[in-house]
DNA sequence: TCAACTCACATGCACTGCGTATGTCAAAAT
DNA sequence: ATTTTGACATACGCAGTGCATGTGAGTTGA
């Protein structure tokens, strides 16, 4: 137990380097980190960040993907756990904007992500959110649930929307205030998915 | 006429700087441009544009800036087209999907603007097109047409299920094929929005 | 009309930061 | 035990930003 492999040893500085990456990526930005500041941090040098990641980018988009899955993961758990598919496409909808609300997320995933990386749609971790929301929008959609929509179209529309919410509540005086505001409108704006004869009584 | 007034020609140098500056950053991203190359491409140095706009996020600032100023009026006038303000403001969204395809807006108002210059609604610019939407929201729901939700809250989400129906689009295998789609779904989205007893026959 | 001044812009420099080529040393392989 | 591998450190080149300083054309006042 004493001994240390080297494939422990480098999976775990692997780790370390993203778990850096993540706290300096959030406060200063992609641009601003410097990748001697975050290698030093972890008692590293950018020697072992340029072995793992390729360079810069690569480290970003590990990160990426990390925050990406442990989103999608939270974001499907929630849905499952409501009492109909249709709440849990709503459930889910809320839960990426109360996520999209925290600063690692924000700043890393929706603002210098897309920028550096390019469209989410062709990251290689393949966006684990994006893929959430549409399987839950194909089986939504061959019950009947919802409109015969294109549904990959409607899921970038749907998470589109939700982030872009998030963007505005963080950028609002009153947060708190905002956040019911919106998660209303989202409500309202999923409704228009759904089939024709749906319950009109006020959400 | 042929006397050159110094304040008319540094409003020239100005425009002409923002120009390459919409070309270089639309082509290589805002951290790929250099602005050595791009002063001298049209026959200045760096003097002048720190001179001008401070630094180089102040050059971007003036770039989204003028192309923001030029979608919103766009907008505003397909949807005065339109033949009711309802389908006014499906026209808009939809001019803004059409829009946001461009590269030039793409790249530089969707992906670097917010990350480099932070969340739009604190734009000096204050975001023309966001203004627009939240006006066209602002009618709608003072008629009755629309359900009584926050009008900004409102705008932002169909602004955000636009444009990133337009990165959906343009990362896509298919950009012609994607188009209609998106469309089709962010009109059943909008639809969403409507007061009660909307007509439910297909879009 | 001419001198003094202003200011838009140029020039040179200092600093920071990325990426790469090369070195090193412990762990695995034989 | 020797060789080899590979994870990481070190040193260097290069590019790019921003500032401090220079300069000359245009403007102003007498």
């Amino acid at each position: 137990m004493a001994v240390r492999r080297r494939a422990e040893k480098m999976e775990e500085n692997r780790a370390r380097l993203i778990s850096a990456a993540r706290k300096a990526f959030a406060e200063k930005g992609y641009a601003g980190a410097s990748m001697d500041e975050l290698t030093a941090a972890v008692g590293l040098t950018r020697g072992a960040l340029y072995h793992n990641f390729g360079d810069k980018e690569g480290l970003l988009a590990a990160v990426v993907d990390q925050i990406d899955a442990e989103m999608a993961a939270r974001a499907q758990r929630i849905a499952a756990a409501a009492a109909t598919e249709w709440e849990g496409l709503l459930a889910e909808g809320e839960a990426y904007i109360e996520m999209a609300l925290e600063p690692e997320v924000q700043r890393i995933v929706l603002l210098d992500g897309p920028a550096v990386l390019g469209d989410p749609s062709q990251w290689p971790s393949q966006n684990a959110c994006l893929q959430t929301t549409r399987r839950t929008l194909d089986r939504l959609i061959a019950q009947g649930i919802l409109k015969p929509v294109d549904p990959e179209a409607a899921a970038w529309l749907l998470n589109g929307a939700a982030l872009n919410a998030a963007l505005w509540i963080a950028a609002s005086p009153s947060p708190p205030q905002a956040l019911p505001k919106a998660i209303e409108a989202f409500r309202h704006l999923a409704e228009g998915f759904r089939a024709e004869a749906a319950p009109a009584r006020p959400v």
